[in-house]
DNA sequence: TATAAACGTAACCATTTGGTTACACAAATA
DNA sequence: TATTTGTGTAACCAAATGGTTACGTTTATA
């Protein structure tokens, strides 16, 4: 006999959270862009923003969860730091797109190229005439 | 007399939808990269995915709010076609991070290297005893 | 001309997100 | 030792997100 056995599996929220989404907020961007400077405490960060220092702990729990973070205990202050390879991901995907929009902006360039020089063949006519 | 006339704007979520956001649904990342191949219409952008074919119309509408795509009408079909180029303020956005994770990956091979080269040393400080 | 195809959108729904306040707890300080 | 400081988290809430089905409209086709 053959017994099948069906699971399902629950993914908590984190498992399914990556460094795309982390970088879709905002504050979450500058959070980054703050630590990219030098590292800082959580009260430190919460500084520089409107938002409670509790709202804050949240966006670094989830930088933290998606490794763009670490965070080390110093005595009872949380020293956060970048962890900025792992961006990379993000950089690679974006990049891969890199070459069609350099293509795309050298057909403008062409097509600005091509329509300034019969710009100057029509001058040329018209001194011409 | 001076009056001062206070007036809340009231901005609507397509307002605050950038890039990053875009980017961030997988669903739409996945768009992205089929528009990269070739232009398609809606239907066929849908087969490729299980939701249904309103949900990817609704991708579409937030991929062409952030400029990320361009929509034809071609009779009773659209064409979708990629704007490259409206990636790209994603793009600068995280290469400017780029220094310092190579920075931190040259430091990683320097450290692997150091290793390496103490290994080696040990090795010959053993082959010498 | 009636029907089918290719959409967009409205209405609805469950889940996620991003904020808040209140509280707990460990570490530093008075 | 009592208090303050730095921080995480629980409980809660409104809004955003991402999906659905139902339906309307325009264009092509039988």
């Amino acid at each position: 006999m053959v017994t099948f056995i069906f699971v399902t599996i629950w993914l908590p929220n984190f498992m399914r959270r990556d460094v795309f989404q982390a970088i879709a907020d905002p504050i979450r961007r500058d959070i980054i862009s703050l630590l990219a400077k030098e590292m800082l405490t959580v009260n430190a960060i919460a500084e520089n923003f409107d938002i409670s220092r509790p709202a804050v702990s949240k966006h670094l729990k989830i930088l933290r969860e998606c490794g763009i973070i670490t965070i080390n205990k110093q005595g009872r202050e949380q020293l956060c730091q970048i962890e900025p390879k792992n961006l990379v991901p993000a950089f690679l995907w974006i990049d891969q797109y890199r070459e069609l929009w350099e293509q795309k902006l050298d057909s403008f360039e062409a097509y600005l190229n091509d329509l300034q020089s019969k710009t100057q063949e029509n001058g040329k006519n018209k001194s011409n005439k």
